[in-house]
DNA sequence: AGCAAACATTTTATGTTTAAAATATCGGCT
DNA sequence: AGCCGATATTTTAAACATAAAATGTTTGCT
């Protein structure tokens, strides 16, 4: 149960004032956790699999979908800019763990797949980064996790909305 | 009420993948609400003060501790590294926005405050910066901010642990 | 056919971020 | 006093990120 003690009256600028300060509170605390998982997921792929969160991020793209992707759906679907995805490939290509061909009837455009090598590196490396994910996010229960991917579903439809 | 349906029985093994792909699905969800906001916080602060997130962020560090904090603080505050810290606050000092005077008994650190200028500018900012959030994130019940703060601690508090 | 607009990608310039090495200072111990 | 390990900060090198310009390619329009 909530105090019902004596509470100074609020008149509307200060409760927009509350407000908004609930609202930077869970901003920074939003921030600081997912900061903190990003760290350690980081730090996890260096030390055990020498490899970044991008170019890890690139191939777990690419790990979905077997047809493989143009570097244009890469952009998209990492939500990074065009020309960061092609230093990215450039390097996952060099180690031998993309390759990137021609697309036949269109000559601007890479068609972007795993290698033999890449399926199999990459397989590894989601196998132990499902584990480090779940053991920072899997104490939660069922109905917490619920509320929070309903609400971050909210959140991102009215960040949406607000950039119009 | 959850359908109560003809399901496939999961054995133990299928039980910990499962869950595991549930942290991962609420990871990435979680990853990129964060990214949205801050990509839209990012590009405000850039087009409305010409300032960018990290230099913003240091001045509101500042701007809770008037007695000022020294390079190392600012580096733990802030949850990036030192050497970061240096070439932010470089620039903030040479914008006239902080000033960075030798502590007295210690040659080593730097007391580091906003200056009179720097508060000014950072009250205007703050205010802003406040209502671009609640924009972000007012749109939640109360209730849906107490799930969201609580699970959001206890996050934090697990991966403290699971860093050691 | 010829040309303009849109498209897919790379290049360039600039800036951020990190880890690690370098520099300098402090404190305690002998 | 002299040395050693910890502390506080800066510098450096490499990866990442963006915006904007450059390069080719395609498509539609006349």
């Amino acid at each position: 149960m909530e105090s019902i003690g004596v509470q100074e009256p609020i008149d509307h600028e200060s409760r927009v004032e509350q407000g908004d300060h609930k609202a930077v509170r869970l901003w920074l605390r939003l921030l600081t956790c997912t900061n903190l998982i990003e760290r350690h997921l980081r730090g996890q792929l260096r030390s055990e699999f020498d490899i970044t969160l991008p170019r890890f991020d690139l191939m777990a793209q690419l790990a979905r979908e077997s047809e493989g992707l143009t570097m244009g759906d890469l952009s998209q679907r990492m939500m990074v800019s065009g020309g960061n995805v092609s230093g990215i490939a450039a390097q996952l290509e060099s180690e031998g763990l993309i390759s990137r061909e021609p697309v036949q009837g269109n000559r601007r455009a890479f068609c972007v797949t795993l290698t033999r090598a890449g399926q199999a590196r990459f397989a590894e490396m989601a196998e132990a980064h499902e584990a480090w994910v779940a053991e920072c996010l899997g104490g939660l229960s069922d109905s917490e996790y619920e509320h929070m991917m309903r609400a971050l579903r909210q959140i991102k439809l009215r960040v949406g909305e607000v950039e119009r």
